[in-house]
RNA sequence: GGCGACGUAGCCAAGAGGACUAAGGCGGGGGUCUGCAAAACCCUUAUCGGCGGUUCGAAUCCGCCCGUCGCCUCCA
């Protein structure tokens, strides 16, 4: 299996080496709904993870909440209410949400505000080491100390320096540092530590988290590309001058962001489509298929109608993996799409020709039932390798009818007698009316079937 | 200004030196099946942004140009 990492630029072997495969991927940040940008770097890691588990890794999963920050406090004044409200507020949803989108729950959701004691401990060490100093009730790391500092983003030092739009704060010896602590302004949720009250900073949160629940080198560290600069490549300075064991990550992947149009969809800019509005309009399975049918380094744009293609698209794997008559022909071995479909994923998970895979195995059950074969061992493995997409192929809909289901069955069964007696005008005309509620009626050779779809 | 991506059919999107007379999906056209449909199946719908170069051979490597986007500031 060869993965891409972020750090060398290029694909790497990965190996299991029996150990469990430590993997950490940048959350959110819970101060408002999630947007499909979210759903879409969820879901990226949900499929790594799914996928190595699916070729033996044994893998502890990691997934972090930033719960104190600036848009935090913002929001919880606004509203009059505590930061750790707001905070658990949106990680329920968030929660919730992933839940629906078929995303398999994480081993642990640490979140700052309770890691303080192990995050102080770290700040301590680093100002012991010279890698920190405090100033003005602020700590900053001291970026001039790694000889390394920009190894992940490719940047130089010299570079970042000049760089008019870092933010330049008097007591900071270098614009470049970054803040490790930030002393609390009045009303602002503070804890005590040793230079004064406050709160960490945004990157030390996350070397907190990844050194207390995975230890000092992880195998696998995620997030979107927007995390490279700064937050990757500050938590590699923070972690490895910590620990002084590089490196802290044997990856660093990295998901392509969404694109709104013409720009990518993000909170600050409120062009976002939110999951729940997704959700509401489309299947999971649709949404998943969306995202995985681009590779996960590329940048991916939303479009309506492509999320609605992918709808239609759907529908043919779930058809061929609807459970047939039992046939008595030969049985349609699965084993080439099986392999043809490792081997996509074990080139950096390349769910585009994966999926490309899964739609040949569609159409060969098709075929394969045409013809009589027994099509059951490859029903199986189209359901057994969707899965590892996070696909259930589920036709979703069908709950939404449950209660009139005798209703429509009585209508079919109306119809089917009208056609036995040759009265196709008024047949047509049930099946016609029942499209447009959303139910399509199919006549088969084995009866007359009927299917809910979203209206 | 610095760093980095990307540009493949009407649309989405794989492929990264020879098995490409370029996967897969959506859409379009034609057909089989059907009372008619639907679904399914079959056939069909591209020479890879432009120009130059390297090579026996390039969508795939190099250079230049044009265009789009991301990061450099909170951001998945």
């Amino acid at each position: 299996m060869r993965v891409f990492d972020t750090l060398t630029g290029e694909k790497k072997p990965l190996v299991d080496s029996g150990a469990e495969l430590k993997m950490y991927a940048c959350g959110i940040t819970p101060y408002d709904a999630s947007h499909l940008g979210h759903a879409l770097s969820a879901i990226v890691f949900d499929v790594i993870r799914r996928y190595l588990e699916f070729r033996g890794f044994r893998v502890r999963y990691v997934q972090n909440f930033t719960d104190i920050d600036d848009k935090i406090i913002q929001r919880a004044q606004r509203e009059g209410v505590s930061t750790g409200e707001i905070a658990e507020r949106y990680i329920q949803q968030y929660l919730q949400e992933m839940e629906e989108l078929n995303v398999r729950r994480a081993h642990a959701y640490p979140r700052p505000t309770q890691e303080i004691p192990r995050i102080l401990q770290i700040i301590q060490v680093l100002v012991d080491k010279g890698y920190a100093y405090s100033a003005d009730g602020d700590v900053y790391f001291r970026v001039e100390r790694t000889e390394d500092y920009g190894k992940l983003s490719h940047r130089s030092q010299e570079g970042l320096d000049t760089v008019a739009r870092v933010e330049r704060t008097s007591s900071k010896e270098r614009p470049m540092d970054f803040a490790l602590w930030k002393g609390a302004k009045p009303g602002e949720p503070f804890w005590d530590s040793p230079w004064g009250p406050g709160r960490p900073g945004w990157h030390i949160e996350c070397s907190a988290m990844c050194l207390g629940y995975l230890g000092e080198t992880v195998d696998l560290h995620g997030g979107g590309r927007d995390l490279i600069f700064p937050h990757h490549e500050n938590e590699i300075a923070q972690t490895e001058a910590y620990t002084g064991v590089k490196p802290s990550a044997s990856f660093w992947v990295h998901n392509g962001l969404l694109q709104m149009g013409e720009e990518k969809m993000s909170k600050s800019l409120g062009n976002l489509i939110t999951v729940r509005q997704a959700l509401d309009s489309y299947s999971a399975d649709a949404i998943r298929l969306f995202f995985l049918s681009s590779h996960y380094r590329s940048p991916l744009a939303y479009s309506e109608g492509g999320l609605a293609a992918q709808e239609r698209a759907l529908e043919r794997l779930r058809r061929a993996a609807e459970p047939a008559p039992a046939a008595t022909g030969a049985a349609l071995d699965p084993l080439p799409f099986r392999e043809r479909f490792l081997t996509a994923m074990d080139d950096d998970f390349n769910t585009p020709q994966a999926l490309g895979v899964l739609f040949d195995l569609a159409r060969e059950i098709n075929r394969g039932r045409e013809e009589g074969l027994d099509v059951e061992p490859a029903r199986g493995a189209l359901l057994d390798l969707a899965g590892v997409l996070g696909l259930t192929l589920h036709g979703e809909v069908e709950a939404r009818v449950t209660a009139s289901r005798p209703l429509i069955d009585l209508l079919v069964q109306v119809r089917e007698e009208l056609r036995a007696a040759r009265q196709f005008a008024l047949g047509d005309r049930i099946r016609d009316r029942l499209k447009e509620l959303g139910i399509d009626l199919e006549d088969t050779p084995e009866g007359t079937k009927w299917r809910s779809r979203v209206p």
